[in-house]
DNA sequence: AAAGAGACGTTATTCTATTACTCTTTTGCC
DNA sequence: GGCAAAAGAGTAATAGAATAACGTCTCTTT
């Protein structure tokens, strides 16, 4: 069904690299552990440009280790980069994309075209805003956001 | 898992029988068929405060009905509701709940009480707008939205 | 009455995620 | 270095969510 997807030519697997150099970096800070598996999973993460469910993660590892992997294996990873801000969950998708911006705490909004499967990460303090001024109209406060857009990104609506 | 909560007492079973004339008004006026299914899953939809899982939907319908239904009984009859707006979808508890306003076409944010699991649906424009407007930042055009936003309701934030 | 469409039943299967238990590796401490 | 404790990872089984494919029934509509 998921079709790979053709990178841009300009330098993604040198994004690939720099966002894992960037994890090390962070997970050293932070006194956790980077193990080589969490640090492949991530890796699978980054390099599709599309959110990837845990089974084709888990589709890659068992095809590259010979011996089929679980599916705790990559669900622990995953909770593991998620925790620590490395990767988002994509709620509607149930799929997985790297954070861009793992260096700080933050809940970013999504923008996933319909034609593409591509998830853009947007970090727009005003739609927060707008939603916790929203929220507490009705005395609701909010610890957390799903902001999931599905629409058309600007690259497939010019070749529509 | 799912605990069946306390009914605010005042008049739940009176929203539940008006949601469901005017649900029976707009098919009508749609000309498409509420049956006498589809208009059950909607009752329980409703009846029910918080999001309702289709598997729990399952388990009711067939223990009323001696004979156990199957899963696309169900999921037939919600898509049916979710066609027509009678419900919503909440993708990241993967439950359904009644549309409280079915009688124009939109999409509502999601309020989720952490403690007592209520959603309550808001329809703020100034969140669909700021929404649209940091997507036009990429050139990205929104076509649908999905907000599910977690964290405490009046009512508990009191009762903590 | 016959045809066609829509709704529903039934079985099987796929996809997503977790539980429970075991074994290995790493780490901190002496 | 050696060792206990803890963290990580393997494994098997199962739970939970959703769909596919096919058949049957029941309405209209003609």
């Amino acid at each position: 069904m998921k079709t790979p997807l053709a990178c841009r030519p300009h330098d993604h697997s040198r994004c690939v690299h720099s966002a894992l150099s960037e994890a090390d970096a962070l997970c050293a800070r932070q006194g956790v552990r980077l193990t080589a598996l969490r640090r492949r999973v991530l890796e699978l993460v980054w390099q599709s440009h599309k959110p990837l469910g845990a089974y084709d993660i888990l589709a890659v590892l068992s095809e590259e280790d010979g011996r089929r992997a679980a599916p705790p294996t990559v669900y622990r990873a995953l909770d593991f980069l998620l925790e620590n801000g490395l990767v988002h969950r994509i709620a509607s998708l149930n799929a997985f994309v790297g954070c861009n911006h793992p260096e700080h705490a933050h809940q970013g909004q999504f923008l996933i075209c319909r034609q593409c499967h591509t998830a853009i990460e947007l970090e727009q303090p005003a739609i927060s805003e707008a939603i916790v001024a929203g929220a507490r109209t009705v005395g609701f406060t909010v610890e957390g956001q799903t902001v999931e857009i599905v629409g058309l990104c600007a690259a497939c609506r010019e070749a529509a």
